[in-house]
DNA sequence: AAAGCTATTTATAAGCA
DNA sequence: TTGCTTATAAATAGCTT
C-alpha cells in the first residue's frame, strides 16, 4: 500500500528503516490490538525499532502471562523424559557396574545448573558493573562528588587530546598516501582511477577488516557508513535514546547497551543529557505502582528472564475506543528523540 | 477493509472470531515479518486463536533472545527481590491451587539448564557486543574512519563541556549554599524567612511528595536526597564494587544506582584514559572464550518458552522473497482442532 | 473450519508542507 | 526534522462454495 509497491528486503538506507518502521509499527500495533480485542484472545507483540527502541503491544494479558502461557504449550515433555532416561540410564549403568564412575558421568549432565547459574550471575555482574559505569557517561549530572567530576574531566580531556593525536596523525598519513598516489598516477598514466579524489573517500572499514575507498556520493557510502557504525558506535546519533535508556529507569540495572552507542557521541551533543525529564514522567509513577502489583505470570518470567516490561494502559488508543480490557503497550516515546 | 467498517469490539460470536482471527492472524504475522525483514529488526508476534492454538512469528532472532533482550530492559534488582517471593508465592500458589498446573509451573521456577543457558548466551552476547563496541573507546587509534574520529571529537568535546559546566555549577552552588547557611545561622530566630530565599536550599522531594528544604549541612539531607533519588532514578544495582572504585571520593553521597565508577575516572591520573581498562579485564576475556564454546543460539529457544517453535525459511514467503535471515514460525497445526 | 470472491476499508510510500 | 496529504497497494467483512 503506497505509492508503489515495495519490496520486501532490507532497506539500505536507516532513515528508510525508520521512517517505515515508525510507520508500520503503528499500523501492526494498530492490528495486534485490534486483534486481541475482536477476538478477545492473548496477543504479544514485541519489536525493536532500526535504534534499537523496544515497543511491547499486548492486549488481555501482560507478556509475561502470555509467555508463560506459550511456555505451557512447550511440553515439558521432553525435559522430563529426559530425566526420566537418565534415571533409567542411571540404572542401566549402576547395574552393569562400569569401571567409569557412573554416578559422575551421568552427574554431569546436570551439575551444569549449578555451573550455569554461577556462570550466569556472573555474567550479569559484569553486564551491571558495564552498564552502571557507563550511565556516568550519560549521566554526568548524576556525578556529586566534584573530585570525581574533576578526575573525569581530566580523564576526558586526555581522550579529546588522544582522539585529536589520532586524528592528526591519520590526516598526515593520508595527506601522504595521496601524495603519493598522485605521484603514481602521474608516472603509472594506466591507472587512471582518479585517486585525486582521494579526499572525497570516506574510509569505511569492511567486515574483513580492510580499508575500502567508498566515494561520498556513493549511494553505498551511507549503507556502508551505517554498517560501520552499528559494528562500532552503534548509531551513534541515537545517543539520545541510549543515554534515554540509562535516565529514564528507574528500574534499570541493565540498559540496552546493545543498541546504545558510544557514551557522549550524540549527534545532538546538546540534547544529551537534556531528557532527564522522564524523571517526572507521571507514566513512570504508574510504571513504579504496576510494578509492584506484578501478576504472579509477571513474577515467573521476570524470575526467569530477569524481565519485566512496562505496562501501559494504550493510549489514545484506549481512550478512543471501549476495550474490554486494557491494552498493555510498552511504546515509551521517551526512547524516539532526546529533543 | 471489508464491505463494513467493523467497530473494533469482541465478537461476540465464535465462528466470526475464529473466522476473523484466521484472517487477521495472517495478515499481521505477513506484516510481522515484512517489518522485521524491511527494518532489519526483531520482532516477536505471539498469539492465541480463541480456541487457545498459539502462533508464533518472530524474525531475525529468536523469541527467546528477542524477550531476552526485552528483559534487559528492566532492573534485575527487582528480579531478585521477585525470587525472595518466589518461595512465598509457590505456598500461595499451593494453596490456592489455581487452574494453572502448579507442579510445572514451580518446577519452571527453579533455574534449568535450558534456562541458564539462554540466559547466560545471552548475557554473553550482549558482553561481546558491548565490548566489541567499547574498545572504540579504549584503542582510538583502531578508528580508521577519519569521520567517525571527528565525530567522536565534538562528541568527546561537547562532554567535555558539560563535565565542566556541571563542575561549575556544583561549585558555584555548593558556594551559595555555604553562604547561606551562614546567612541563616544570623537571622535564625525570625523562621519567616522570605520565598525568596528558598533558592538557597535543596529541595528535596519527600514521600510525600512535598518539598522540604533542608540546608546542606542538615544530617538529613544525606538520607532524604537518598530517598529522593530512590524513587526518581531507582537505585537498582546492588553491586558493592562503587566505594573500592571509587575509593577516594568517600562522601559521595550517591545511592544503589551510582555504584561503580565512572569510565576513565581513577585514582591514578596516570591511567586516565586506560582506565577504561575495565574492559580488558581477565575475566572478559574468560567470557570471550566462553563465547566460543556457546552452542549456536539460532534454533534454541530456552525452557522458558520450551522450545517449540519451528524455526525455517518462511514457506512461500522465503520461497518468493529473498530473506537476509530466516524467519521463525511456529504456527502448530497439530493445535488447530481439539477434536 | 477451509477457499475464493469482491466491495470496501486500511495501511502506507512518496510527496509536500 | 516531524508531520500531513494523497495516490495506490493491501487487508479484509461478508458472502458464497
Amino acid at each position: 500500500m503506497g505509492r508503489v509497491k515495495l519490496k520486501i528486503k532490507k532497506l539500505e538506507n536507516l532513515n528508510g528503516r525508520q521512517a517505515t518502521y515508525a510507520k508500520r509499527k503503528h499500523g501492526i500495533m494498530k492490528k495486534a490490538k485490534e486483534l486481541s480485542i475482536l477476538c478477545d484472545i492473548d496477543v504479544v507483540l514485541l519489536m525493536f525499532s532500526p535504534m534499537g527502541r523496544p515497543s511491547l503491544c499486548s492486549g488481555k494479558h501482560s507478556i509475561g502471562e502470555v509467555i508463560a502461557k506459550f511456555a505451557q504449550f512447550t511440553p515439558q515433555e521432553r525435559a522430563k523424559r529426559k530425566l526420566e532416561n537418565l534415571e533409567a540410564l542411571k540404572k542401566t549403568f549402576s547395574k552393569l557396574d562400569h569401571d567409569v564412575n557412573v554416578s559422575e558421568f551421568l552427574d554431569r549432565s546436570k551439575p551444569t545448573v549449578e555451573v550455569l547459574s554461577e556462570k550466569a550471575r556472573f555474567l550479569q555482574t559484569q553486564l551491571s558493573e558495564i552498564h552502571t559505569r557507563l550511565s556516568y557517561w550519560t549521566e554526568v549530572e548524576k556525578i556529586e562528588s566534584i573530585d570525581d567530576l574533576q578526575q573525569l574531566e581530566n580523564s576526558v580531556r586526555q581522550s579529546l587530546y588522544q582522539i585529536r593525536a589520532h586524528k592528526e596523525n591519520m590526516l598526515q598519513h593520508q595527506q601522504q598516501q595521496l601524495m603519493s598516489s598522485e605521484c603514481k598516477i602521474q608516472n603509472e598514466i594506466d591507472l587512471d582511477f582518479g585517486m585525486e579524489e582521494l579526499e572525497n573517500f570516506s574510509w569505511v572499514r569492511s567486515d574483513e577488516n580492510m580499508n575500502v575507498p567508498v566515494k561520498e556520493e556513493d549511494p553505498n557510502v551511507h549503507q556502508l557508513h551505517h554498517t560501520y557504525r552499528d559494528l562500532t558506535c552503534s548509531a551513534s546519533s541515537s545517543l539520545g535514546s541510549y543515554s534515554g535508556l540509562f535516565g529514564k529507569s528507574s528500574d534499570m540495572t541493565a540498559p540496552n547497551l546493545e543498541t546504545g552507542s558510544i557514551p557522549g557521541t550524540s549527534a545532538d551533543p546538546n540534547m544529551q543529557y537534556s531528557n532527564l525529564s522522564f524523571l517526572n514522567d507521571p507514566k513512570l509513577e504508574q510504571l513504579a505502582e504496576w510494578n509492584l502489583l506484578g501478576s504472579p505470570a509477571d513474577y515467573y518470567v521476570s524470575q526467569i528472564l530477569e524481565a519485566s516490561y512496562r505496562p501501559q494502559f494504550g493510549g489514545n488508543w484506549s481512550s478512543s475506543e471501549t476495550l474490554p480490557y486494557p491494552v498493555a503497550v510498552f511504546d515509551d516515546p521517551l526512547f524516539t528523540r532526546p529533543n
